[in-house]
DNA sequence: GTGAAAGCGCTAACAG
DNA sequence: CTGTTAGCGCTTTCAC
């Protein structure tokens, strides 16, 4: 001990000669400084209130003129924890109005970091689903993983489930509901739903719906929202439905067909990008937005927001999503037995010049 | 030592028992198993040149077995380094149609993924610069910085610099030549000289120019390009530019000014955002841009992909920006005393139905 | 309330 | 080429 005490001042001397902080304190910097031993730092920094109030003063003065801040991998290494959130980003989709998971990264960095926890992000292809959580998971790399591409149907929820990987889901369960994992998501057929109404209530009574393929589960989950508020008033659903894929060329082509085949006053879209498709229909045809077809879309984009004259859209509250993961996240990581559940966020509607 | 492998080997009972690798595997498992020693698994992974091949073999038999992989934690404090790379993001801007760092994270995450970095993001407020960066640094938690908002003539470089942080800056360090980091940037003059030789090239004579208010570095920068290609062909450019806040709102007001007073055919902008406000004014004018018009904005987001009839748009490089980030960070954490250097890439143009 | 001892899992340095 | 020793900085017992 003697010895170590003995080196660890020479380090200070050697540290002070240095110009920066190039070497940041340790706790057995601040223990000295303090005149305390470094687990009364220890217990200083992590619990406080065992500490009589004028010994916590002097350690955190001490604290505070060295600009300790405790060594984060020491301490993951000895706490089994890094407090990182291990998230994967798909490639940035160009062509299309998406982007929700980067409005939500934004969201989950600003919550997970009010809980003491950073994003740790990792890229993935399409290719591989699985790609990058292996690795992370077993060098014990983040304590937990934010899984937001559920509704590609992917396996990333049965093997974490497998693997006994905390994690909580962006998007419910679709194809697997003895999921048992946590989950928050946003209710789309409300959207939907929201959205048709807002246009009926406007006085359209010949609303057309452009979304996804079938095999989407979100993108019928939209569709029942805009069915089930035509039926509710005996409207027609009949010749005003398309699925096609996401992209602004099929929400154009599409568009074009139902003008031409239904007479809509309106569309609701799965999508801004298949919104865009229709914005694109109505300039060819020099048809006005707003005045001559209501159109709505669905995600809030910033396209949405500063195209002309303003798509009206169905607004998904990320933040809210964030919030609710980021506390799922905390459950499950502090109560690993409690029964974790899901949840089912509502929409608002972004109302603007389309409509 | 007896005791500990002794006691090893009670916990690999103790974890075989339970489902999974909720326990991962540790070196000396690695060791235990392929009749090694701890040294010599550390070595397979980290110095495999160094073991004779039928070991290297054996172990790496073992490591696949028992799915190991390093614990970070540990190996972080062994090598003081966490292979992560620090991000700030700041709250995403509604609104308007930036993203470009929204962009260059993805194009950030798979660079410095290939190179055996993650990325740690974090959030801050444009209230404090510094805020975040300190407790990072101070507590070890990353390698490095990459620092994005420099042209806000933010602190942050020069208070980096000061403590000796490892960072590299995506933007040049305008208001301090004798900055010593490295960085890379992509010459908006370039740029706006490719779009106003664009217009110029489709017939245009008289070109305008919307960009930001005189304090910003980058605006300048963009206008110079404008006025360069003007002036180089004997052109004017008097009364034709205009300089305003960053919002569609302003686009919009200066794109109306300019066609009453001073009738340009065509406009080139220092953003989507305000190029999105030149359409805004068409629309209300009943104008056709690309045909009526012609108009050019600067980022190419997806707002300028996907509007109708696509927006004309300065594409900035980002994966080769990322490419470079990754390179130099590579570079000052491992060669120190190497001499930093900035980098400058030229943008290209997106052709689109607006020009 | 405070202090001493132990050890998380790994790798740098050296010994064989 | 392989093994032994030591210790990164921290927190978790457990004495005092």
């Amino acid at each position: 001990m003697a010895d170590r005490m003995a080196d660890g001042t020479t380090d200070r001397l050697a540290r002070s000669l240095g110009r920066s902080p190039a070497v940041p304190p340790t706790l057995a910097d601040v223990a000295e400084r303090a005149g305390v031993s470094r687990q009364t730092v220890s217990n200083a920094v992590n619990n406080p209130d065992l500490l009589r109030a004028d010994t916590l003063a002097r350690v955190q003065e001490a604290i505070d003129d060295l600009g300790y801040s405790p060594n984060r991998a020491a301490r993951n290494l000895r706490t089994r924890a890094s407090h990182l959130i291990g998230m994967r980003i798909n490639p940035a989709q160009e062509g299309t109005a998406n982007a929700t998971m980067d409005r939500f990264v934004h969201s989950l960095v600003e919550t997970s970091g009010e809980a003491g926890y950073h994003v740790l992000l990792f890229a993935g292809t399409h290719q591989d689903p699985l790609e990058g959580y292996d690795d992370l998971l077993r060098s014990t790399a983040v304590d937990a993983f934010v899984v937001t591409d559920t509704y590609l149907g992917n396996p990333q929820a049965a093997w974490l489930e497998s693997r006994r990987a905390p994690f909580v889901a962006f998007g419910r369960p679709w194809d697997n509901p003895a999921a048992t994992h946590p989950w928050v998501d946003v209710d789309g057929a409300a959207g939907a739903e929201l959205a048709t109404t807002h246009l009926l209530d406007r006085g359209h009574r010949r609303i057309a719906w452009i979304g996804w393929r079938k095999d989407s589960f979100i993108g019928e989950d939209r569709r029942a929202g805009w069915s089930r508020a035509l039926r509710s008033r005996d409207l027609p659903t009949t010749g005003l439905a398309s699925r096609v894929e996401d992209t602004v060329a099929s929400g154009r082509e599409a568009s074009a067909v139902l003008l031409d085949e239904a007479q809509p006053t309106g569309f609701v879209c799965a999508s801004d990008t298949l919104a865009m498709g229709v914005l694109h229909t109505l300039a060819q045809r020099g048809l006005v937005p707003g005045r001559d077809v209501a159109v709505v879309g669905f995600d809030d984009s910033q396209v949405a927001q500063v195209v002309p004259p303003g798509l009206t859209s169905v607004r998904q509250p990320l933040e809210d999503v964030a919030v609710g993961i980021v506390k799922a996240l905390e459950d499950i990581l502090n109560h690993p037995s409690r029964p974790p559940g899901g949840v089912l966020l509502t929409p608002t509607l972004a109302v603007r010049g389309s409509s």
